[in-house]
DNA sequence: GAATTAGTAACAGATTTGGTTACAAATGTA
DNA sequence: TACATTTGTAACCAAATCTGTTACTAATTC
């Protein structure tokens, strides 16, 4: 999900760059390095997550649902999260029966993860689509004309 | 590599409440609920990380290289990196060579989720096994004869 | 020398992932 | 209406990964 993630944020700020103008996924596509399905699919997460609006047809394509200013990067990771519920959900194996140390250590563990995992949350909810744009703007001067990739 | 860092966990507490008795990887694996053969793979890892140490033969077995208490789950999740080094790593695909936004992506979300990532190690490594153990202890009520697991 | 235990290679099965093709549905345009 | 464009989605393949397992060697104790 490394990669889904890391995509899903390079198509947002794209599209935060677009300005409301649709962008296709072919578009998208080319500017991540991959297939327009590709895209599609990783899109549906994202429109689920109400992040995007994609609209058919000729001319149509994909535009961000809010201003970049109000996603945040832990609205993309949740909407990633969508198929893959468990990332951090620490996972058991199938430990013995006799003993419950099995469940209790993975309500343990869960329990003691628990502030890794809420200070990761924190620390992404406080980064905005429209602050990686400026990033990336500052990191990009003029290399690509008309265009975010 | 969740269930690879929960197991880890799970073994390394097993090997504090041991205190020092050596623990053969049958033993782990009947509590942990896997093969012998996994656990002593996955305690390659944790020995390569100086934080087990074994000895082979009849009565052999492995045992905690530090105290608990010296022992974060940091450590274990940079011991269970060891093997999948790039977690975090925010995973680039193959992105457009026209313009560089693939590479300038990439490092600007390396450098936007190292708060992220930092908050996360923070947290972790406030966590010893010697806590771990003892949470565990508490919620184990002697349910357990003679055994963590 | 026998028994025990770790270390490790090798393999099978299941699952996941990314890329691809194919096709239906929707939408704008001539 | 007919056609081109674009999304939505299913299906499939190849590659990678993970877990469990067998098998064997090396080390250590008795």
């Amino acid at each position: 999900m490394n990669t889904r993630f890391a995509v899903a944020t390079h198509i947002l700020a794209y599209l935060a760059h677009a300005q409301g103008q649709p962008v296709s996924s072919e578009v998208l596509a080319s500017s991540v390095g991959t297939h327009p399905v590709v895209v599609r699919r990783l899109m549906s997460s994202l429109r689920e997550a109400g992040l995007v609006q994609s609209q058919r047809g000729a001319g149509g394509g994909t535009i961000l649902a809010r201003p970049p200013a109000d996603i945040t990067l832990l609205d993309v990771f949740r909407a990633m999260r969508e198929s893959d519920p468990d990332i951090f959900q620490v996972g058991s194996t199938n430990p013995n029966a006799q003993c419950d140390l099995g469940g209790v250590m993975q309500a343990t563990l869960e329990d003691m993860f628990g502030p890794a995992i809420e200070a990761m949350r924190a620390a992404l909810a406080g980064i905005t689509v429209a602050q990686v744009m400026q990033e990336l703007a500052k990191r990009l001067p003029g290399a690509c004309p008309g265009a975010a990739g």
